[in-house]
DNA sequence: TCTGGGGTCCTGACCCTG
DNA sequence: TCTGCAGGGTCAGGACCC
């Protein structure tokens, strides 16, 4: 039986859900993201991608191809909460939905057809309620597989014309026997897992097209790509695509890194940033409510060149001092001299049974684990700079890593 | 010219064990 | 005891996604 699978994505949706809190702005191009040298642009409004702006561009390539741009801040608390609705509508209609990220989620509708009609009835539907209860436009494929939804879903968006932007098909349906008619003449970089450097291979075999792809025989594919993503990308050209949509798939890993308005030369300096960074992983671990055994740090330094080292531990972890022990002996083998411009720290390996009862603190002692409690109960009353490690104390109070901080690069500008 | 932050998945090297 | 091999775990890096 054949399935139905709609992949709906919001347009512009960062810039969009500004552009609702600021009706003013409507019609000038707006640019979300992070405004300093080394921010990148989130989100563009249609009006500022006729400039050539679009989302991962340097914010300073972006202010410089449209001075007049209005740039804003991302507030991704606020996102999250909107989207939290969005999700909420989609439910509506099915059990079965899988969110890629705030914006965009795969919904499987085949079972909601005697409830709410055949799926171009639904993604009308979902359109019309975001479009009443938010303000804000989406655009829907819907199509037998996952993979050609999506591929929908982007031929259904707005596009930037020569006089501005235009609006697109806003639902784009793919049946099953129009698959291959659809996905043949599509640029092979289309498909799921195709980037730049796959791109690259593919096209030393004289691939440009998903069409290509799919009549070229397995050897050569294997050959260029290894024998996982070989085959992976071949069948999906052929239009062979069973993934199922899986609502609720639990984290595997947990982390936060961070950018620098200026490099770090010291590891006393890269210490203290681990501290915070630390914190921070480690009260989102509490809140979800696993540990991780393995702790990685990942450095990227002056000139890009990005390493990263990991440690497994014997027992799994929750705590902010267990993560800085760990973490911290691994920054100890890096040499900062030439200047880190980006510290991150990422735990994985991660259990639900395994938080707190096996934490090393634990085992040291009882105390840090009635401890750690309190912390998270105090910034669950006060927020989260009420409290924390007494290394990040200063002048301004405390200085911690919230989640839902503004993540598109620092806001501050290096010095000079 | 300048390249964020949240992730997932894959590959290859290396080590250990049976 | 030595050697070869297979399999699993760990670590590091790369590619990709939004």
């Amino acid at each position: 039986m054949s399935r139905t699978i709609l992949h709906v994505d919001m347009d512009a949706f960062y810039a969009s859900v500004e552009l609702r809190r600021r009706p003013e702005l409507r019609g000038q191009p707006v640019v979300v993201g992070g405004a300093g040298a080394r921010g990148v642009v989130a989100a563009a409004s249609y009006e500022a991608r006729v400039y050539g702006i679009h989302s991962a561009m340097p914010s300073v390539q972006a202010q410089r191809l449209c001075p007049h741009a209005v740039f804003l801040d991302g507030d991704h608390a606020h996102y999250a909460e909107v989207s939290r609705r969005i999700m909420a509508v989609f439910a509506a209609f099915t059990p079965l939905v899988e969110a890629l990220s705030l914006d965009e989620a795969f919904l499987d509708v085949t079972g909601a057809h005697r409830l709410h009609g055949d799926g171009p009835t639904i993604a009308r539907a979902i359109r019309e309620r975001i479009w009443e209860e938010e303000g804000l436009t989406c655009s829907v494929g819907v199509a037998p597989s996952k993979l050609v939804a999506k591929l929908a879903s982007e031929a259904a968006k707005p596009r930037v014309g020569r006089t501005g932007p235009e609006p697109g098909l806003g639902v784009k349906v793919v049946e099953r026997d129009g698959v291959l008619g659809f996905l043949r003449p599509l640029p092979v970089q289309a498909l799921w897992g195709v980037g730049p450097k796959t791109l690259e291979k593919l096209q030393r075999l004289g691939i440009d097209t998903v069409g290509q792809l799919a009549d070229l025989d397995e050897r050569s594919v294997v050959g260029a790509l290894g024998p996982t993503n070989g085959r992976h990308l071949r069948l999906l050209a052929q239009g062979v695509d069973p993934r199922p949509v899986v609502p609720h798939q639990p984290a595997k890993s947990i982390g936060h890194e961070e950018t620098f308005p200026h490099d770090h030369h010291e590891l006393g300096t890269l210490r203290h940033e681990l501290v915070r960074l630390a914190d921070a992983v480690a009260a989102r671990l509490r809140t979800a409510g696993v540990a991780g055994r393995t702790v990685s740090i990942k450095v990227r330094f002056h000139d890009f060149r990005t390493i990263t080292r990991a440690v497994t531990l014997p027992a799994a972890v929750d705590t902010g001092p267990d993560l800085v022990r760990a973490a911290a002996g691994l920054l100890e083998r890096i040499d900062p001299t030439p200047g880190v411009r980006l510290l991150g720290i990422h735990v994985s390996h991660l259990s639900e049974d395994a938080a707190r009862q096996l934490s090393l603190d634990d085992l040291e002692g009882p105390e840090w684990g009635s401890a750690t409690d309190a912390i998270d109960a105090i910034r669950a009353r006060y927020g989260a700079g009420a409290i924390g490690p007494a290394s990040l104390a200063g002048p301004g109070g405390i200085r911690v890593k919230r989640q839902g901080d503004q993540q598109w690069g620092p806001s501050e500008r290096p010095r000079p």
